[in-house]
DNA sequence: AAGTGACTATGATTTGTATCATATCCGGAA
DNA sequence: TTCCGGATATGATACAAATCATAGTCACTT
């Protein structure tokens, strides 16, 4: 991809878009693409933390897998958003696992280059801020749903929070949402197959619909609706 | 409290380490002092979030209340940590209240303030940033955790975490440490009753103390040991 | 057109853990 | 001292959800 295509890339994205032209180029020279093919790990929990990346084009999973080896999907990523973050800002090995849903190209930045690139624009610096400060809040939320919430709360949530960002079609499959919610895949099926029964949800395979978003709210809130 | 004595806790604190006597001023211009005592409530989740804070003497909790009423204990701070910064950097309300455990002075900066001090002073970023990304780090474990362990293991996992973080003597009630692991107060008894019996650890009324690490980490990795 | 594998579906059974119920222990207050 | 409330303890029961088993369905390959 030619450097000009890369710069307009990274200013789409939410955290650059307070960088000028000059600065995006500077940027820009610090930048490797990686193309990727789907279901391919980029990184892997425990490898050394050397990049962060930013994704031009596709879709990434981000895994933690438990001791009984089951995983757990702690979010997913589109075009403009960044991953593998945190272990770069904290000098420490990627958290957890990163790998492609579908063909994926990013864009990677060596830790050092951006540590000082950022240390030289604030602005930058208090982006990062609010994206790593809204992720927490995400963490902490789906934290207290996965403790104090039942399987069919927890799925309604999951969906819930998968549709406020990507609108009301999501584009997995119930063992993506199992994982996603803490549950098994036969749970998800059962669920999704009654919310089906009772219209607030519309499926196909790999695929789900949100219908009635007011009635998937009020589930995800209270008791079930007899 | 004096102003020197103010800049001096703030300087103690590891976010502000990398500003100067000058900058320090600067900044302890705008904190202000309060007080609780045990059990009062600094803010409640939903408040409108104008300061952020950093904890002078005394210790905290941050609790999440699900749907049925049930907390869940984010996370415990103590001397020198910040709270609350999370709505902040976000512009939004508390996403979750804060509590006192023993008697507790803070000090607060209000929001506008602390965000146009931020942007002067690049390395502070830096450091909020790389806070953050360790709590993230932490919550994102949790979760793992949380949905992928089982009862025994979680609370082993909750012990660790916070022996790590304070030493072998972990001064939390059963109570305290059930609504760590997202668990019940009988089950936290129950198992820290079974552990208590195997020598692994030491309790008194509201204090656990780790007399074996290494057994209680294979017990958080593994099935029970028979 | 047939084969293959992932996805969806559903029933039967088991199990971990919550819930409910009581009881004892301990520390501080009166 | 006695009283009292929070903390600890333990048994009985209920239940949600995991697990195990089996099968049907759809998309894509050869």
């Amino acid at each position: 991809m030619a450097e000009t295509a890369r710069e307009e890339v990274l200013k789409q994205s939410l955290i650059f878009s307070s960088l000028n032209d000059r600065e995006l180029a500077e940027l820009t020279r610090f930048t490797i693409e990686r193309h990727f093919k789907p279901e391919e790990f980029i990184f892997w929990e425990g490898d050394t933390a050397d990049y962060f990346y930013i994704i031009i084009e596709g879709r990434i999973k981000v895994i933690k897998y438990s001791s009984s080896g089951k995983g757990f999907i702690i979010a997913f990523f589109g075009v403009g958003e960044m991953f593998g973050e945190v272990a770069v800002f904290e000098d420490k090995s990627y958290p957890a696992s990163a790998q492609t849903v579908v063909d994926t190209r990013i864009l990677g930045i060596k830790k050092e280059h951006f540590l000082s690139f950022l240390g030289n624009h604030p602005p930058v610096a208090l982006s990062i801020i609010s994206v790593l400060g809204g992720r927490l809040r995400d963490a902490q939320s789906r934290l207290k749903d996965m403790v104090g919430e039942r399987v069919e709360q927890r799925l309604a949530r999951t969906m819930l929070m998968l549709a406020s960002k990507m609108g009301p079609t999501l584009p997995f499959t119930r063992q993506e949402l199992a994982d996603m919610s803490g549950t098994t895949t036969e749970s998800a099926i059962r669920v999704t197959s009654r919310l089906k029964e009772r219209g607030i949800i519309k499926t196909v395979r790999g695929k789900i619909t949100i219908l009635d978003e007011t009635k998937l709210t009020l589930l995800s809130e209270g008791p079930p609706l007899i």
